[in-house]
DNA sequence: CTGGGATAGTTGTTCATACAACAACTCGCC
DNA sequence: GGCGAGTTGTTGTATGAACAACTATCCCAG
């Protein structure tokens, strides 16, 4: 065996990956259990809920999303066939749409938010204490900063 | 807007979705651009390498994984294809399968480790800092032990 | 004003992946 | 011998990514 597959960088990562994998799987059966969302439509609810006129653009949620744009189209086109979201025309550039919380949707939102809150509070919170759970939080902001617009170059290609 | 939207526990959350969200799409990015490996096939291999005779089984890959077996079967036929891994019967068991590292495997992780671990060093390491990585990967482990089988930390099991 | 390049979003295709439901099988016990 | 619990691996269905083609629109330079 390679020795460098033993590697701490190797293992950090994949804590990422599995600990990201474990959490998705029991709070998302909790969330559809309780709810029929799943956690990649409460997250697209809660981001357009956090919004000043709870819209958004849709280049703008793809981002935060992390999703391709051909891939939010489709999103959005499930969901405002569930009428949780509607499209609406962008006054100020025809080319844009925004997507906006419908009142259903925000229903549907403050019908999850107690479920949610519970499970996030004991598979996420009581693990580690509310202290180290900002420390984490941090830390994984920083992560995604410097993964996103990261200040050194991505590509060395 | 419901006061909740903001509650800390949604937000680090996210934070967790995000992160692993923008770093999967960096670090896979860099990785099949030097290597034809995903993220995904790149995790198989490097379990395997790690396992005793390069072999695990294949239920034993996919709770490691966080695949599901299902999953699995298709992902081990896609690499079995590439002659990355081969199937190999347990003797002791005959319901069971092994998933084994082939020579072409190894050599393929070999290949990829120089520009992973550079890649991760840019990006998991440099924001870091190998302290505040360890604990971390520390609080990681703790949200995917608990979230897996969870055992609650304060009594003994 | 006008031409042309850049931008926002949609659509179609193809492939990878996720899980639930399912069938097939083994093992251990009576 | 055979029942039943648990495990293993394969199918159906759905979602998401990448890529390209296409429309409509914006904006800038001349």
């Amino acid at each position: 065996m390679h020795p460098d597959c033993d590697d701490g960088r190797i293992t950090a990562f994949g804590m990422l990956l599995e600990a990201h994998g474990a959490l998705v799987a029991v709070v998302g059966r909790e969330l559809e259990a309780a709810t029929d969302l799943t956690i990649g439509w409460f997250e697209v609810l809660i981001r357009l809920a956090r919004s000043p006129g709870q819209r958004l653009r849709m280049s703008e949620l793809a981002s935060q999303a992390a999703l391709s744009t051909s891939g939010l189209t489709r999103l959005v086109d499930r969901m405002e066939e569930a009428r949780l979201i509607r499209r609406e025309a962008c006054p100020s550039d025809r080319r844009g749409a925004f997507a906006v919380l419908t009142d259903t949707g925000a229903a549907a939102l403050e019908a999850a938010l107690p479920a949610h809150l519970d499970s996030l509070e004991r598979h996420v919170v009581a693990p580690l204490g509310a202290e180290r759970l900002s420390e984490l939080a941090a830390m994984l902001e920083t992560l995604r900063d410097r993964a996103r617009g990261g200040p050194p170059p991505p590509p060395g290609r």
